[in-house]
DNA sequence: CTCCACTCTGTGCACGTTCACAGACTTTTC
DNA sequence: GAAAAGTCTGTGAACGTGCACAGAGTGGAG
């Protein structure tokens, strides 16, 4: 049975197809007899635009892309993506927008992006932890409204973003920890590639001065294998820390495990302290006193630039957002 | 600047739109000439194949909708979900094929998944975590080819679907426990419109037999926070237990840190096991015992079922998994 | 009454593709 | 050597919509 046409609503409504579209479209100049035989048409026939038609002569998709550029192993380990995933599917419904999910972890990903992009099947582009330096940006070209959660290291200026205030939320943290008397305070960083692993060390180093040495630095790449790993190299190179500010939940959990193993107590031996706020930071042991960022809000400010964009705004500016501490029993 | 057409790929090659499209489509009889010609071309012009108008002479769309049914705050507690995601977008992208994503939350959402695929605007559907008696499934009518992953309870007929055989780990954990030397064996459940509530506690009936009573029984909703009332709940109820089984690892945490609160060690006490073998069950302390489930198998098999659908078959099986005893310090 | 502004409606065209068909040329078969 | 089969190509007609335009009707101002 083939699928109702404007033409059917039309001939059902006894107007002609272009009353009918002025309706859909929200035209004005369409009279209340035509506005309610149509409606009933619409209803009786169970008529559903056709999407490609449209597209098709207004050059639009309805479509935004998603480009998760996470390596496939680590995609999604980080809790944080639900939230966005979450708030983008809702917004761009409210907009009869669909969310189209790309990967972009090798360089034939990255490829597909760019023709599904630049072929024009997409109406916005949402990118999602872009790593400094991705090919992928540039590739994009700027024809395309393009945000991204978080911002694009070396792209700022190119690429609007909303962003939780990272390095606050490590001045926070490290304060706290210097405040509670600890004096040999480590940290465990994110991929320096990354705004959160460059802006929470930077705000440790705010705080710490001097005394943030590179001894008392380590690397992890936000898995919590990488916070047991980094923890071990902090404990040999400096025995006596005495608090450690881990730059994601995940990978302070990774990190007690280790001081567990090494026979350190927390808080009491060595405070830990993490970033995130996410749900593994109730379930370790102690919970985790952490650093929350407002992730509903940082995905709906997010939105915003990209709604705004589409809808032809010129220039758009980055949004920060504040951090708040959440004292726990880690320390 | 506008974007090329088939017209000028065929102009620039010097053949005919009718030539250029057999070649993008695979069509036999393309000589060799022109076949180069024309990748000469394409590659020279940036020609990207518009979607929007195959897709109106084709009747097809290109895209595959995912159908998150969960109620939207517990939306991707279940890390479950990340490697279908991801698996999905690697399948479909192979085939070309992109993925949208809606959520079907409310009766609004519902709605609109409706209109979407009634209105032909996907190729296929692909269910998530659809509970017993969502009115959804009949709405989508049998059009469009739909598949599961996981059990659409009540519909396993109509809805293809590969899961893991919960009721089978749901054995392994039971008689494991048993033959720990464990008695009084209590088990928290999911919800039980849902598939994996159903089966897990089946399997825990089928070893336990008259023993899995009602009093040793407590249903949760998959959360970390149900995971902690329902172990309240069974400590009241029957303080003498000496193990519990858990449906999932994220109730599982929950339930240790009641256990913890209440005094009780873990094992020594009560032997803890969960479900899932997701990342918390290496975070908790201690490490949980628990089944794993063929998390990438199950979402290929899935893909599998969809595509043989969408290329055609008119009738596929359902794909039942094995899960397997994960043994750690819990139990 | 005339003119004008405003409201409302129908019509033709274009969007970029695939598909069926017809026809030209080449190779095989008897 | 003619007929048949196979290979390759171009052309016109859809697919279903939005938009520009023209035109019809209505009511108010002068």
């Amino acid at each position: 049975m083939k699928r109702p046409t404007i033409h059917d609503v039309a001939a059902a409504a006894g107007v002609s197809r272009g009353t009918v579209s002025r309706l859909l479209n929200g035209d004005r100049y369409v009279s209340p007899a035509a506005r309610s035989a149509i409606e009933q048409a619409i209803s009786e026939t169970g008529y559903v635009v056709n999407r490609a038609a449209r597209s098709l002569v207004t050059q639009r998709t309805g479509t935004i892309v998603m480009v998760l550029s996470e390596p496939h192993e680590k995609l999604f380990e980080d809790p944080n993506y639900s939230t966005l995933i979450r708030v983008a599917i809702r917004r761009l419904a409210e907009r009869d927008l669909s969310l189209v999910m790309m990967l972009s972890g090798d360089e034939g990903d990255r490829e597909r992006v760019v023709r599904y992009v630049r072929g024009g099947h997409a109406d916005g582009v949402l990118l999602v932890s872009t790593h400094a330096g991705d090919p992928l940006v540039s590739a994009l070209g700027s024809v395309t409204p393009a945000v991204s959660c978080g911002a694009v290291i070396g792209r700022e200026s190119v690429i609007p973003y909303a962003t939780a205030d990272d390095r606050l939320g490590a001045r926070q943290m490290a304060e706290y920890l210097v405040g509670q008397g600890r004096r040999r305070i480590a940290m465990i960083t994110g991929p320096m590639d990354t705004p959160g692993g460059i802006q929470r060390l930077e705000g440790f180093a705010d705080v710490l001065g001097r005394k943030a040495s590179s001894k008392l630095v380590a690397h992890g790449d936000w898995t919590q294998a990488s916070g047991e790993r980094a923890m071990t190299e902090l404990l040999e190179r400096s025995p006596d820390l005495d608090a450690v500010f881990v730059a994601s939940d995940l990978m302070a959990a990774g990190a007690l495990t280790t001081l567990r193993a090494a026979g350190r107590s927390v808080p009491d031996d060595v405070a830990v302290g993490g970033f995130d706020d996410s749900s593994v930071a109730t379930s370790t042991l102690p919970p985790l006193t952490t650093v929350r960022q407002p992730l509903a809000e940082m995905a709906n400010r997010t939105m915003d630039l990209l709604l705004a964009l589409i809808d032809g705004a010129e220039q758009v500016e980055p949004v920060i957002l504040p951090t708040e501490l959440v004292i726990r029993e880690s320390a």
